[in-house]
DNA sequence: GTCTATACGTTGATAGAC
DNA sequence: GTCTATCAACGTATAGAC
């Protein structure tokens, strides 16, 4: 893995330590993300993100008033993250399709926090209907982010010719919708499977030469 | 959309049919399809699917013995769908690539009921601790056959070079992958936003013309 | 065949003990 | 600070009415 992705690793890691002062919030969001992720919004018990955290099930409610809310919370710091590492990822040193590049062998990590961070921008869509109000509020708000800063990339690099034409927004659609499958798929084979690296996922936006 | 992908459609379709012979059941299954997509397993109500098939809460339990029993019969019939449909896909007239191409316009076309397998599809990995174990062990069991029939025509694309070099599974696996996290996506943007088609997403499996 | 009423278990949230 | 006990609400599944 490049120094570059490895940074931007970091920077993951360090946009979450700053969610809160508070350890007990800290920890709990922590392990709430996890159980969250793989049991759902409804599937998951306090009694779940409790044990988890190695606390009793009521003193949850020390930190935070109503599962609602851990959600609501987790929801809102995980597009935040993501919004912040496109934003990050275009501003390294390097030509767009090598940003975009390192990026991605960020997303693909297997254990990155960016990679949670997918999979419950997935849940919200899995089980749309069943999440907070207040939640889905802020992940349509915060959706367009990760985007704001991945078009101007795609357009520079078709500038350059190193990316190929059409519609710079579609791409970048078609570019996060990869990485979600990929996202979900790794956590289906759990790394028993062949996996394609970032330049396999990338083909599809490199211009070809001539 | 080519005849042959509409072929596609009316396969997958028919495939449903065949589920049951009580229209009770059927008609109960192809709600709870619905409901559970978008709520999830644990957000699903008896209720929620009940109203949506028109029945009251209790009557469903004279065609399904318990929630999880709905879920898990479901889960089979996808998994066999999916499968089937890759089968007859694999066996149309054309090259590989071809014939890639016109499963992948079906199973992207917005309301098919291929897309609707792959949101429960979704649903098993994205909650994967929350759904019943007898469901899991289905799709566990089946997540091969869709799989059995895509790689040999991977293969077959190799041998005429239309498909570029590499793993056959690693590429099947990739494929997989970009069509789920599309139908993820499409979910999300409900077609208000610009959206690649079969071609675009295909790319990466193109070998380039010399 | 289809619905209503209800029993029983589970869970979110609170309040009070240590 | 942290846990235990408990309440109220909800949801599954059943049984019996029409």
């Amino acid at each position: 893995m490049s120094v570059q992705s490895e940074q931007l690793q970091q920077f993951f890691k360090q946009s979450f330590e700053e969610t809160s002062r508070e350890h007990g919030v800290r920890q709990i969001m922590l392990h709430a993300v996890d159980v969250f992720s793989r049991k759902g919004f409804a599937g998951t018990k306090i009694k779940d993100i409790a044990e988890h955290a190695g606390f009793s099930q009521g003193y949850v409610y020390n930190y935070f008033k109503s599962k609602d809310e851990i959600f609501t919370r987790i929801v809102e710091q995980a597009m935040d993250g993501a919004g912040k590492a496109v934003a990050f990822a275009s501003q390294l040193e390097g030509t767009p399709m090598q940003r975009i590049t390192w990026l991605t062998e960020a997303f693909l990590e297997p254990n990155s926090i960016a990679m949670q961070h997918w999979r419950l921008n997935l849940l919200q869509t899995a089980a749309v209907d069943a999440i907070p109000e207040e939640a889905k509020r802020i992940a349509r708000e915060k959706m367009g982010e990760p985007f704001k800063h991945f078009v101007p990339m795609v357009i520079e690099g078709q500038r350059l010719g190193e990316i190929v034409e059409g519609d710079p927004l579609m791409l970048a659609i078609t570019y996060f919708s990869f990485v979600q499958g990929l996202g979900i798929s790794r956590i289906q084979t759990k790394g028993d499977l062949p996996f394609p690296d970032a330049n396999i996922v990338l083909a599809f936006l490199r211009k070809p030469v001539n």
